[in-house]
DNA sequence: TGGACCCATGTAACCGGTTACATGACTTTC
DNA sequence: GAAAGTCATGTAACCGGTTACATGGGTCCA
């Protein structure tokens, strides 16, 4: 049985298709009678309603694209959960499109956006704001997640890394260390160097001898090992560690530890991101929490704002949002026995947590 | 400026719709003067194709649906992972549906796919056959993942969870365990289910005793402790656990090892899945490593296999295929010192992993 | 030179819905 | 009882593409 069209619901029910179409949408003015006819009709057909064709005539798809860069696991389904969770709410549909490789790639999936979605989300951090105005369907509604600011030309919605990295050191420097090292990102990554240029600014603040002393990584585990065999090695003793991320900081502590330096005894380490690994790694790793699931969340709700502002024509200013890491002690960090300092946005956990 | 349309585009190129329609889309006979024209007002006026209404006429959206249950996290962003990977490299977009509830939700989750998408990918351990096939627009291609599987109405594909069952048994038995208990997911879960039928016919068929001995549980980590209490505390001992998933391996090996119990030592542990975490924990988890990015990115291929037949009217017939866990075997199972016996497809990490 | 043929281009129908507007039956009102 | 108003229903245009078929200019060959 080949699929049926709402004429043939029509022909079937001995109406016309506005009719049906009427009833079908819960039109006003349109008789029980009416209504029960062509209802019959749609269960007699096992009528179900094209909805590709429906979005063409309505301009309106219910459907929201995604369009995010190769993520690492956690990431990537948290941002997912978050933004399905909001879409959900709505009655909203999500067309996802990862764009691994070129930016020409990732043009072309921004444009298969176009007619096929009511606004778009865009996490890029890895391009810029003149790439992003260039290629994005103009007039589709857009947020960008987690991407540089661009001047106001889009809502944008990112993590707060510059005060994430600033609290992550407050909390070394209430531990009592006195030489901090950063174990960055890569370089060109915008929350690896807005993390290193936060880490950078709170160093120079806080501490006297202030050299930032930061070493090269690439948010991997490996980066995270190279950098703990090099510590243990080093001369010039080194008694906190930021690191960009949390997989390198496990790697960076495992190879302290295997070199025999005690973590957090000379070395305090702390992360960033708090992946579901850090509280089982041993010593459980403090870190810097990123509700990103909160962050894919926020962002769709913009979006629907955006589109809504868009829809009744109010001028909405692209204004940039940000998100605040929350401070999570661990053992790794804990140096003093008193290690009870509140930093900022302090969580502290009562046990296990889930 | 209001976007604009391939009349437009014709229009400024002084040509029909069909020769610009022609033109951009590589079809052969078209002057090189007349595409040069073509593309030139399309550059100009900055035009970019309104997919949803070329699918419309061309009956291919390029585009696959995928509707999902609420996922543990690491399960969903594999699978997508794996999907994504797939559809890429065919050019394909993914249209993105969670059902968290409601068998009515679900139902319009399904219908809301028609006229949009070329095929669906489903997965659904809690919906049984009857529901999907009636549910199911009717004509669209279909995959079903990890589902109970369905009398060859629709191809599937699935973890072959009774295989994986028997192989954890078989190495529990071959470490030297003589009473081995099950720690079983929620009933009515598929995979649950099928894990512990496994278990039954592997402990019937390879202990005498074989009184198959099973702990209720929900895939919850809080379920894996209260069940490691509950043993710790039995008279009747246990020296093998076989877990239906990991993350109750990991509550059940924390509470014993609180009891005193010592794993391996007393008891070996054995998980299913494979979750990144089973390797940080000490002891490390044994378990049943699930490619699960494996699973979507071969749903994937059947489904376009499955599409490729209808357009060609070649009966594909709607064979079940199975995915075979591989045992991977860690600390909390290596009970005797020569815990080196291989049981089927063995994988034995060297090292550090990625 | 004229008919057959080729081929680039144009015209218009179509995909499957929605909806502005026309129509006509039925009330209401004086 | 006719004019005005209401309201359910139908007709047809439209959303923005693709494509079957018609058209007509040019080449080839007898």
């Amino acid at each position: 049985m080949a699929t049926s069209t709402i004429r043939d619901v029509a022909r079937f029910a001995s109406v016309s298709v506005a009719s049906a179409s009427r009833a079908l949408n819960d039109h006003s003015g349109v008789t029980p009678a009416m209504r029960t006819r062509v209802l019959d009709a749609v269960a007699a057909l096992n009528y179900v309603p094209h909805l590709g064709a429906r979005s063409l005539s309505t301009k309106r798809s219910n459907t929201i694209g995604v369009v995010l860069p190769d993520l690492f696991g956690e990431f990537f389904s948290e941002i997912i959960r978050g933004i399905d969770y909001a879409a959900h709410r709505r009655g909203l549909q999500l067309l996802l499109s990862n764009m691994h490789g070129s930016a020409l790639e990732t043009a072309a999936a921004l444009r298969a956006m176009r007619g096929r979605v009511d606004g778009l989300l865009v996490m890029s951090p890895q391009l810029d704001a003149d790439f992003l105005s260039h290629n994005l369907p103009k007039g589709l509604p857009t947020v960008v997640m987690n991407g540089r600011i661009d001047g106001a030309l889009h809502a944008s919605i990112a993590i707060d890394n510059r005060a994430g990295a600033h609290a992550a050191v407050a909390h070394l420097v209430a531990q009592g260390c006195k030489t901090i090292a950063h174990l960055a990102g890569p370089e060109g990554n915008a929350d690896a160097d807005e993390r290193a240029a936060g880490f950078r600014e709170a160093v120079t603040e806080m501490l006297d001898d202030g050299e930032p002393l930061i070493i090269g990584g690439d948010f991997s585990e490996d980066a995270g090992i190279a950098a703990g065999e090099q510590l243990a090695a080093q001369y010039r003793r080194v008694d906190g560690v930021f690191s960009a991320n949390d997989i390198m900081a496990i790697g960076c502590m495992t190879a302290l530890i295997e070199a025999g330096v005690k973590v957090p005894g000379d070395v305090a380490m702390i992360g960033f991101d708090d992946v579901p690994i850090a509280r089982y790694v041993t010593p459980a790793l403090s870190t810097m929490r990123v509700h990103i699931a909160k962050l894919g969340e926020r962002a769709l709700d913009r979006l629907i704002e955006t589109i809504e502002a868009v829809e009744t024509d109010d001028a909405l200013d692209a204004v940039a949002e940000f998100l605040t890491p929350e401070l999570v002690v661990r053992a790794s960090s804990a140096r003093t026995a008193s290690a009870t300092e509140t930093t900022t946005p302090v969580y502290r956990e009562q046990g296990r947590v889930r």
